[in-house]
DNA sequence: GAGATCATGTAATATGTTACATGATTTT
DNA sequence: AAAATCATGTAACATATTACATGATCTC
């Protein structure tokens, strides 16, 4: 019955402690709600849920429907809630994320200074995007789920997301800023 | 001769435009250089020099030394360059990053606030260190490499991890502050 | 003499995405 | 009639870490 650490199985158990949920429900709700940090694919939630299952973690219940196609309907079993709670006292362990756009930048003198303001720009671009889907998130979490025990929780993940955007917008302006200035120091050379 | 879409190899590529490298070499640059964005294991870099090579990308030369280990000596070719050079053109991808941080965060109403203020104590202390090795490497940077047509890039990557520490440091604190408010709401309805 | 560092590499394992396969219903 | 959505799942592939295996020299 060894479960393993990896946090996509916890993933899904904290997301069904929300509610009941189909594979194809949990899909939908990453995308909504924790879209923003984390990401599911199909691949990884079937056999995941199954594995679940069969560690007696959650259970299955099949919900026929006419016309529609059959759903499984997984639910946390008093073990799985537990095993939730256990791993959220589990230390985060900080490891670097990768980040591409910050590598490509690094090697950037190997090619035009607008290659590199594209990848900038484009960063930009979507931080802006984001910064709107934030503020409209956290608008409405608080008009819909103004009793729910975990609006506190949601809005600090939101809230993480608009110090981040805001943030890495002013480091584009500056980065931008730094290649004009590369750019009219390499043509007043020639 | 296919060479995958994947950044390691390219991340390979260029560290040694930098100067030629072995294996070895290139798990210490990482840690030195783009650790605070990047890692490689050994288990990623030699099978990927190694394929490389075979794609004509890098070219191997074996350094005898007395004593000492003999070290495989990896340089870029001609068409290696290029390919670095393609790669770097290639639009970012923006594509959400998992942060288990707030996974958890998000799931935080299971447990108590102190396992919460754990969490992203920790996450501060974490930027904190940050920040300080950021300052170093940055004066180090201008001072040691002063000439080098690299030296722009390496400061904007740098100042990425600057503006997104400054900013966590400001969310951990409104964060902790937000869940001592928690903690004495929690107290009062008792 | 014990442990760290130099140095290379493979094997086992973990983790993850994408493409494929299927098929009904609802919307345009 | 076509396309999107609902719904489940597997297989192939891609990517990455960790443990293992080896052995010398250098530092405490």
């Amino acid at each position: 019955m060894k479960m393993e650490g990896g946090s996509t199985p916890n993933a899904l158990l904290g997301l069904l402690s929300l509610r009941p949920m189909s594979g194809y429900d949990i899909r939908q709700m990453v995308a909504q709600s924790i879209g923003h940090f984390w990401s599911e694919s199909y691949g990884q939630i079937y056999p995941g849920l199954k594995r679940l299952a069969a560690a007696g973690l959650v259970e299955k219940k099949t919900e026929r429907n006419k016309g529609k196609p059959d759903r499984n309907l997984y639910s946390l079993t008093a073990e799985g809630r537990e095993r939730l709670h256990e791993w959220l006292k589990i230390p985060v362990s900080d490891e670097v994320a990768r980040n591409e756009l910050l590598l490509k930048l690094f090697f950037g003198a190997h090619v035009s200074t607008s290659v590199n303001r594209d990848h900038v720009a484009s960063n930009m671009e979507f931080h802006q995007r984001a910064l709107k889907v934030y503020t409209a998130t956290a608008k409405q979490l608080r008009k819909e789920e103004a009793n729910d025990p975990n609006l506190s929780y949601w809005l600090m993940t939101l809230n993480y997301g608009r110090h981040y955007s805001v943030a890495m917008l002013k480091w584009c302006r500056e980065t931008l800023a730094e290649l004009d200035e590369i750019e009219s120091k390499g043509k007043r050379r020639r």
